[in-house]
DNA sequence: AGCACGCCGACT
DNA sequence: GTCGGCGTGCTC
């Protein structure tokens, strides 16, 4: 008897093992692990991951496997292990760590649905219930509970009438569409015509099309092209001079655009340099991690493409790596210029079914190249040869749900897995790696000039104190204004950068200072215009905006924060002849939107390009001379010990913008606090000196690098339980962990309640605790175990956001 | 997560 | 005496 062990689509403590389900007779042989089935779980079906064959079980009540929801397994053998490792590394429930690696498309919907018993007859049923039978002998759970004749459908149900099922469904199906072809050779075929009824012109066209065109066409194309109907086609098929049948398509996002095809370009000395030890670990099999440091325009993008050459060159598959935000047209022509119809792009902006064609073109090894976000890290290629992350630094390649991964980990299990390099590209590296880089655990690879030797911007800080004090009150600095202006009049354009982040609008009284707060969490509610609301992005609480001010009654009471709305109308009062292009989520929310006003721009159509983190990269155009940062310190001062990191950063590729071409670029960083080493040394594009900085204030503060983190959050409706609970986790924490670690807590979290739970947390910094997973898990297994004591516990391993 | 089983209060 | 409240524990 051949027994399967399945890891059940239900994520709590208690089902996250094996289950033991016999294979049944007629699937014996197809059923493989690796492969998704459906299991009947307690009463009702459910979807699960078949991860191992066995010959016998210790289980004696086994139940049957209902049927494969895959013909072949949608993860290999290299997958179900890297899922393991996921669920020990990041103490995730196993279901998650499978679901992870799969397109969105692929996970199961449920149905809950009353079904007709097979003997009887609808008129058995009470008359009250006979309309709902009446035309189908299913009814949704959903529409029974709308009608509310549950407790009715449940009398029957018990006395055999009628039987609740539960139906596990496809998110989404493979796109079929409809061929026809000849079915008979192309002599008999033109026999075949003279027999057709002499007013049957149409058909004879047909046919002739076919003569000419002796192959299978869709039926759509077939349509339009012969001016006929689908009508006509049917009657020949009828008279079985054609054949209809059905085909698999993959959806094309891309088939309304070409690729100009690009080829290699000559490198630079220093590309050249820098391109050599990864073609030689390309060469040699050999696991390595690479980091390409280089400045903004040096080149990297080349780096990588021509590494990937030799790759497929060699037989293998590369995954690369960008940012979701500058996963832009321009970011992936780049790639299917050089490599055409090999690369599957998988983003956000894509439907749950164009990914699902992406990712199936992955699996059937019909393209060597993968580019995406995040997780397109767990693409199903299985000959690895190299992984490509760019902008290693950003946060977003780090999981913040269940399972919390970072891409990077990752990318360096796998590689280890395929012997072959990984390379982290980066114009201002995370702090981590450059220090892994210093510390030869990385090879560090450098890129220190722009290419053809552009200088790069010259950088001017201004100081907007001062321009306050000396009486603008104008969110534009004049230095800011002038240039601005003097850019119009020379038909050159600009890009004006906002960042928000950390500073999203909220509503204040000018009179006593009130912000409305969310009365279930501490935190201030977010304006929203488009429906004049106020919204909490953590339990999606939503008001409206008072007249009056709840405390003092004021009616002065109104939103603050620069928004990119607000600089527009600014704009607009100031430079009227500007023409400007906002670029938010707002006006990108739309399909496509992103790109059309970025053509816009590049075209030409608009003088000024204003917009959030979502024009800090990726953008190339040669008309760019000017970049404007309207407030350069929004959020250095974030409790985050990464604050001044991510300005550094964010400051350093905003500037990166300006004069890739011919043209030389200026940039103006407006600031509060333009003494800060980060804006200052930003300004002045020197990464190696801010390096040095930001490691000894991390060396005596003790963050990353010099010591890992983790942690603990545990949140609870009451306030003593979760401080007293709290208290305990740390006592066992401090009391099992090695003498250099620093445990840190109970405190209370940056944000202290979500949902009407109160959140307290313990951060954990160490050096090397190698039974640190050991004790988390023991941590996790006692409050994950009982549920009735309401309490919450996460942990985040290596967290980014330590909220 | 669902769902069933099971033990206590307010109704016919 | 029964219907139904949701506390507890199980799902191969």
């Amino acid at each position: 008897m051949e027994i399967a062990s399945v890891i059940v689509d239900v994520p709590t403590k208690q089902t996250d093992r094996v289950f033991d389900y016999i294979i049944p007779e007629q699937w014996g042989g197809v059923i493989q692990p690796g492969m998704r089935v459906i299991v009947p779980f307690g009463p009702r079906n459910i979807q699960g991951f078949v991860i191992g064959l066995k010959a016998e079980s210790e289980i004696k009540k086994l139940r049957e496997i209902l049927e494969p929801m895959d013909l072949e397994p949608v993860l290999n053998k290299e997958l179900l292990e890297l899922g393991d490792w996921l669920t020990d590394h990041t103490l995730c429930f196993k279901i998650f760590a499978y679901q992870v690696m799969l397109p969105a498309a692929l996970k199961a919907k449920y149905e809950k649905k009353v079904k007709l018993a097979a003997d009887t007859a609808v008129t058995e049923l009470p008359l009250q219930l006979q309309p709902f039978f009446e035309h189908e002998d299913m009814l949704d759970w959903e529409a029974a509970l709308k009608n509310g004749i549950v407790p009715l459908l449940q009398k029957e149900a018990a006395k055999g009438q009628l039987e609740v099922i539960y139906l596990v469904k496809e998110r989404v199906k493979k796109k079929q569409q409809k061929y026809v072809k000849p079915s008979m050779t192309l002599a008999e075929l033109s026999k075949e015509i003279d027999r057709i009824p002499a007013n049957a012109e149409k058909q004879r066209q047909i046919l002739r099309f076919f003569i000419e065109n002796y192959h299978e066409i869709e039926l759509r194309k077939l349509v339009s092209e012969v001016k006929t109907s689908t009508s006509t086609v049917k009657a020949l098929v009828e008279k079985k001079l054609l054949t209809e049948f059905e085909m698999e398509v993959y959806r094309n996002p891309f088939a309304h655009r070409t690729f100009e095809r690009t080829k290699p370009l000559p490198l630079t000395d220093a590309q050249q340099t820098a391109i050599a030890p990864i073609l030689d670990a390309i060469e040699r099999n050999q696991h390595e991690v690479f980091l390409l440091y280089g400045v903004t325009g040096s080149g990297k993008t080349e780096i990588y493409l021509q590494s990937i050459q030799e790759v497929i060159e060699k037989g293998q598959e590369a995954i690369v790596l960008v940012p979701e935000i500058s996963l832009t047209p321009q970011m992936v022509n780049r790639f299917k210029g050089r490599f055409g119809d090999l690369v599957a792009v998988l983003h956000s902006g894509l439907s749950a079914g164009e990914k699902y064609d992406e990712w199936r073109k992955i699996q059937r090894k019909e393209v060597k190249v993968a580019v995406g976000a995040r997780s397109a890290i767990f693409a199903p290629f299985e000959n690895i040869g190299i992984m490509i992350i760019d902008e290693e630094h950003e946060t977003s390649y780090k999981q913040e749900e269940m399972p919390r991964y970072h891409a990077r980990d990752v990318a360096i299990e796998r590689a280890l897995n395929y012997n072959c390099p990984v390379v982290l590209g980066s114009a201002t590296p995370s702090l981590e790696s450059f220090a892994r880089a210093q510390k030869k655990v990385y090879h560090l690879l450098s890129l220190p000039n722009r290419m053809n030797n552009q200088s790069l911007p010259s950088v001017e800080i201004i100081d907007m104190r001062e321009e306050l004090r000396e009486g603008n009150r104008s969110m534009f600095s004049r230095k800011l204004f002038e240039m601005l202006k003097d850019r119009i009049e020379k038909k050159q354009q600009s890009v004006l950068f906002l960042n928000k982040r950390g500073h999203s609008s909220f509503v204040m009284c000018r009179d006593c200072g009130y912000v409305m707060n969310c009365p279930n969490c501490d935190i201030s509610l977010t304006y929203h215009r488009v429906n004049e609301h106020m919204k909490c992005h953590y339990c999606g609480y939503e008001s409206y905006v008072p007249k009056h001010c709840p405390e003092c009654n004021s009616e002065y009471i109104r939103y603050f924060g620069t928004g990119t709305q607000k600089v527009e109308e600014e704009l607009g009062k100031i430079l009227p002849e500007a023409r400007v292009i906002r670029m938010d989520v707002d006006t990108t929310g739309k399909k496509g939107s992103h790109e059309r006003l970025l053509t816009d721009f590049k075209d030409g159509k608009a003088d000024i390009l204003l917009g959030t983190q979502m024009i800090a990269k990726g953008l190339d155009f040669p008309n760019i001379t000017l970049v404007g940062v309207l407030s350069a310190d929004t959020m250095l001062h974030l409790p985050d010990f990464r604050a001044s990191e991510k300005t550094f950063q964010l400051l350093t590729q905003v500037s990166g913008r300006a004069g890739r071409h011919q043209l030389p670029g200026e940039v103006i960083i407006q600031t509060y606090t333009p003494e800060h080493y980060s804006v200052v040394l930003a300004g002045k594009q020197d990464y190696d000196l801010f390096y040095q900085q930001e490691m000894l204030i991390r060396k005596t503060r003790q963050y990353p690098p010099f010591y890992y983190l983790s942690l603990i959050t545990v949140s609870h409706e009451q306030l003593i339980t979760v401080v007293s609970e709290m208290e305990k986790v740390v006592k066992h924490i401090r009391s099992h962990v090695s003498s250099g670690t620093v445990v840190l807590g109970p405190a209370a979290s940056p944000i202290p309640r979500i949902n009407n739970r109160y959140r307290y947390q313990c951060l954990i910094k160490y050096k090397r605790e190698p039974n640190l997973i050991k004790i988390l898990k023991t941590i996790l297994d006692q409050y994950q175990k009982d549920t009735k004591s309401g309490l919450q516990v996460s942990i985040d391993v290596n967290p980014f956001i330590l909220m």
